[in-house]
DNA sequence: CGAAACCTTGAGCATGTTCAAAAATCGTGG
DNA sequence: CCACGATTTTTGAACATGCTCAAGGTTTCG
């Protein structure tokens, strides 16, 4: 619980990292929706919904961090994100949710109902055009995911997290990583003695620090850079 | 060319395959979209619009066989999507087409400007509501397919390949693969001879014909399903 | 403070890759 | 319609990356 007191503080400040420079900042869209939403707090490692669960809201989360998960019948699991705060989720194209989503650490969301989004929508067309937008970057960001797993080796999947992270982690080149080895593993299509052996490997050639396992300092991002296109 | 002469045919009578189902379907939109779209042929191996092209227009196949590719710098290639009639792409967050797109057999697609398409949607928010709708269905496709990339074996891969193409062939055994043993990798984050060995697997399992390098006949589709589970 | 959970490290192994060559197919030109 | 060179697909053998299994350390949290 130390460790999610450390994080959430800082990230409450920059409610929209996630989306810098973005078209559809999550404040803006936030203000737009402020009346209709309903805060949640959800605690470290609960459930806000589970896969197959009715998808009758979207999301925003406010403070903390929530992963999304997809399971197969026999366990294997791939998180398909890390929810900072500003970031927007649980948009479905039917009436089920495709993934559940869990709280990596305590967390504050805030849910929208469809329903009265579709009423807003209705009498606010710049609010469908911001939702449309958003939905495409998130479509876009999906499809450069499918490159690392596809494509990239386990050093180029790592050093591209720890990149993502950094830039998520506005500015500075401290990097607090509240889950697990096993949830990380689970994002980047990886075993957990595979990521851990990898901290291992960039901390020794000075790449990064790891004063402790979730939080890493970024001694050279060049190189980060370098290794996460596979110019190794 | 002659393999093309005999797929877009079969093709041109299924225009909306991909999403039989869906609340969007392509010939829906399309008819909203009539008047604003402008036709173009794209030859097999052509590109319609480069990674990192201005992205001014989206797209719909009529005929053929599209397919989204992004490359890494030292040449390692990723395919997003093998796109039939009746599917759209060329959405992006920003200006520019963050991946390639290439015809597969000669093809035929419908652009529609960006700025026609705004023009439309102020005029008429259901027409938004629906391009909405679209890309949150290619979202989830995504995403499922974050699941097939990270977690999946070889044989799994192939075989949720092989059903994909399968339900897109509206209703018969058979299968036209067009695309080639390297695009098949390339989609599903394997090598040629990984797949052409799985193939050849499947076949002396009795799984399925393969009479010709392009075409295979599903002989049991639930053994293709429970391998696609990890049911194995 | 102590038990449980998590992280790290090691050694052996398996899946899928790489490199190489043979077989099949394609597609043009006679 | 057939022949021939180019391309693609298939098959084989050796190899490497990342996984599995196992044990020892560290951190968490009641």
């Amino acid at each position: 619980m130390r460790t999610q007191a450390a994080i959430a503080p800082s990230a409450i400040h920059q409610p929209a990292i996630h989306q810098p420079s973005a078209a559809v900042p999550g404040g803006e869209l936030a203000n737009a929706l402020n009346t209709v939403g309903a805060t949640r707090l959800v605690e470290r490692g609960a459930e806000l919904y589970a896969e197959g669960a009715a998808a009758d809201s979207w999301y925003q989360v406010r403070t903390g961090m929530i992963r999304l998960c997809k399971l197969m019948p026999d366990g294997r699991r791939q998180i398909e994100a890390f929810l900072l705060p500003g970031d927007f989720f649980g948009f479905e194209p039917g009436n089920e949710h495709s993934f559940a989503a869990e709280a990596v650490t305590d967390s504050v969301v805030v849910a929208y109902r469809r329903s009265r989004i579709d009423q807003l929508t209705a009498s606010n067309p710049s609010l469908m055009q911001r939702l449309l937008t958003l939905a495409i970057k998130q479509l876009c960001e999906a499809q450069q995911k499918l490159v690392l797993l596809g494509r990239k080796t386990a050093t180029e999947r790592l050093a591209c997290f720890i990149l993502e992270m950094l830039e998520r982690s506005g500015g500075t080149r401290v990097v607090n990583l509240p889950m697990s080895r096993t949830d990380i593993a689970d994002y980047l299509g990886l075993t957990t003695e595979t990521v851990s052996r990898l901290f291992t490997a960039l901390r020794q050639d000075g790449i990064l620090d790891l004063p402790h396992p979730h939080r890493l300092v970024v001694q050279d991002r060049e190189a980060l850079e370098e290794i996460s296109d596979g110019a190794q």
